[in-house]
DNA sequence: GTCTATACCCGGATAGAC
DNA sequence: GTCTATCCGGGTATAGAC
């Protein structure tokens, strides 16, 4: 079977605008991500951007498919790495979340643009954990809700100051073995 | 000892316009919650929102302290129904949640408003998981990451259609027990 | 590909009269 | 406790010239 992850490629134009709104967005975080904030930082005017972007929603899109195309590489990273090893699998996982706290939230905590996203990304996101898992969906899901609950709790700073989170992800992973 | 929980009393006024503000948070999500919109709500002008609350701010705040007294209620009820048991704690947590997705996210989805809250509140909240995992700090974060972590996904939509989120959930509580 | 001009809508908040 | 008038800011997006 071919490869069935497709990208719709952009224009270099375009790439480059969604690299300044990804920078914007990961440095001042979503509400600051706005059509004019963006040309500002690329030195246009915000209706320019419509030539290359139709909508802001679809320059939103590529930045998520930007964090599932990522973490899965790091997923992967993980996996080559330690294969089969659940802890290592969530740190990478950690890793990458926390080192891009408003990508993450872009990307997580609204409903998913899947329409606009290449095709085959979303299974490849979740299939390094399936495989941890042994093939079992439940168990992957129940690692997955762990996993993003504890990055999301971290980012938006809930747990006590003093918290050892590190004993906290050690006890969910193994607890969840398979 | 006294209850060390105190709250802060609301004007009867305030007290309905808190009201409204949650109705029309929990009809309509937290970017429908507008001072306007409150305002046109009861019937009045958004500028005298402003005698019975200082900002927009300090009405979230007031949902936020619903939120966590509600929850903690529902908790403490499925404690005492099945004492010490975290499938039973974890159904009640997830029942309140689902049932107030928006209020659930207002509440959840970005920093506390320490300040704001009731003295005690967030303790309160967070103590029938303590005692559910026999004060296991550790697992009562990692279970707490979890159960935050399928009620976000499940509020957005991320599991696949056919995914039988039952038995997510339990893998999950029965993994996590001490 | 970028511009200017502009339409259109939305938001939070304050001053001061009644 | 509510009002009117208002300020000031912000946002997405389109039309049409260059």
């Amino acid at each position: 079977m071919p490869e069935t992850t497709r990208e719709r490629r952009l224009t270099p134009r375009a790439t480059e605008i969604a690299a300044q709104a990804r920078a914007l967005l990961e440095e001042s975080g979503p509400e600051a991500l706005t059509m004019r904030a963006l040309a500002d930082r690329l030195g246009i005017k915000a209706p320019s951007l419509y030539k290359h972007f139709p909508d802001k929603q679809a320059v939103e899109a590529e930045l998520v498919a930007q964090m599932l195309t990522e973490s899965a590489e790091a997923c992967e990273e993980a996996e080559r790495t330690a294969p089969g090893s659940l802890p290592a699998l969530a740190g990478a996982y950690r890793g990458w979340a926390l080192a891009h706290p408003h990508l993450y939230r872009l990307a997580t905590e609204r409903p998913l643009p899947r329409h606009a996203l290449p095709e085959g990304l979303e299974d490849r996101a979740a299939a390094p954990l399936v495989r941890a898992c042994g093939g079992d969906a439940d168990r992957a899901r129940a690692a997955w809700a762990f996993t993003h609950g504890m990055v999301v709790l971290e980012i938006h700073g809930r747990f006590p100051d003093g918290a050892d989170l590190s004993a906290a992800w050690r006890t969910g992973t193994e607890s969840l073995l398979p």
